[in-house]
DNA sequence: AGCGAAACCGACCCGCGAGTCGGTTTCAAG
DNA sequence: CTTGAAACCGACTCGCGGGTCGGTTTCGCT
């Protein structure tokens, strides 16, 4: 008897073949369990069992919708990766033409998406760069992604004058880095300001070290969920 | 017979217990090798008969001075940890008095440690975080330790007028990720510059970020631009 | 030379957890 | 109601790797 055929990766959305929504549901339920243990416990330390008994079911089950442990890494980043690039896309095509309002944007959409998820940050931080050398480059590869957004941005704003100049592949890994740090800081309690004030003070840091001016002041969108 | 005793975990250069000079060069090589493979592989991925045999020992030889895994990741990262606080400390003492000199200098020798030693700033950042909470406070515990080196520079820096108006912890955190960021896209090839040029670049951002002129420009020295 | 401890070796043990598989339940279509 | 495929279950297998241990070599000391 044919028993997994696995759904493979990314077929829930299209096509006709979306079966039983009981089984997409049940994808969404193994993936957040697995975010949240990868994310507690370690890629290596989270056993398959313990994932699948979290997301209400077994371990059949699990290896049902996934065919290896990899494989459910990889999904729980392809995952992480869409949500991020929906939020980024959104919030820079809301903020115009301005390069340095798109930057703002970017950062701050990332900056709140990261906070609002924090396990998946640190999946995304950490525990899949041990998971080996495959999934690290598809981290790397996301990461770049983003990068080189923000990097394209910051190169219109020096060529128009409104930055110093500078090398924008590295200002913008630069920026990167500092959200990352003190995302990471402070979901580990290690600095104590309320979100809000973090994000104000980030965007001060961040837009100093290009020398660039807030943009339009136009600042006051509202970008919540 | 009494076969392993282990030499615990930092007794080799006090006191007159210093055995055989034999024992501490292999414990050297294994400290070396470890580095080495937890980098590359990932600390779960790393086999302890492959370390050993990378360290040009057994298996047995390797647990004579280490107890087990968790304490020879606990001996790599500790040694990392003493080689920074050296040479930053070194960097800062030597940078005079003050303030924005002194993150100048700490920056820069945290910089040049950190590059000239991938394998380990790769173990530091990723690999050791999946190793359990143990560990990972332990890497925290030592961030934090160079975080509020620069904090409390910064934070003089500031009442000194030196620098904007700023969240001295937060900004350390920013600029460490910066650091901690250009330093892992370097050492992954995803930036192109030489290492001379990406510090001098990094400066700039940082001392940017602060709203802080160099402090070479204040004092005898003169650094147009 | 001869003793004893430090240093080292590598075959073996054993628990753990990823992955398998035959079977059972659910459910939509006919 | 029947049927068969999708979805799910959980006991079992099995290899891998951390840790052990009895034994062997090195070497300082007298």
């Amino acid at each position: 008897m044919p028993a997994n055929a696995a759904p493979a990766d990314a077929p829930p959305a299209n096509s006709a073949a979306a079966r039983q929504p009981r089984a997409e549901a049940r994808r969404g339920d193994l993936l957040a369990a697995a975010t949240r243990l990868f994310a507690e416990r370690g890629y290596a330390a989270a056993g398959m069992d313990e994932i699948a008994r979290a997301a209400g079911t077994s371990k059949g089950g699990l290896y049902f919708h996934f065919p290896n442990k990899q494989a459910l890494l990889a999904a729980v980043i392809g995952r992480a990766a869409e949500l991020l690039r929906k939020r980024v896309a959104a919030a820079m095509a809301e903020a115009g033409d301005d390069p340095v309002a798109r930057s703002e944007a970017a950062l701050a959409a990332l900056f709140r998406t990261l906070a609002k998820h924090r396990p998946l940050s640190r999946v995304l931080a950490a525990e899949a760069l041990a998971a080996g050398p495959e999934v690290r480059g598809r981290i790397e590869r996301i990461e770049d992604e983003f990068v080189a957004l923000i990097a394209a941005e910051l190169r219109r704003a020096r060529d128009l004058g409104l930055t110093e100049p500078l090398d924008p592949e590295l200002a913008a890994h630069a920026w990167f880095g500092m959200v990352r740090a003190c995302i990471s800081a402070w979901a580990g309690g290690r600095i104590a300001a309320p979100p809000r004030e973090l994000e104000a003070e980030l965007r001060r840091l961040l837009l100093r070290s290009a020398g660039a001016a807030p943009a339009g002041e136009r600042a006051g969108d509202r970008t919540d969920d």
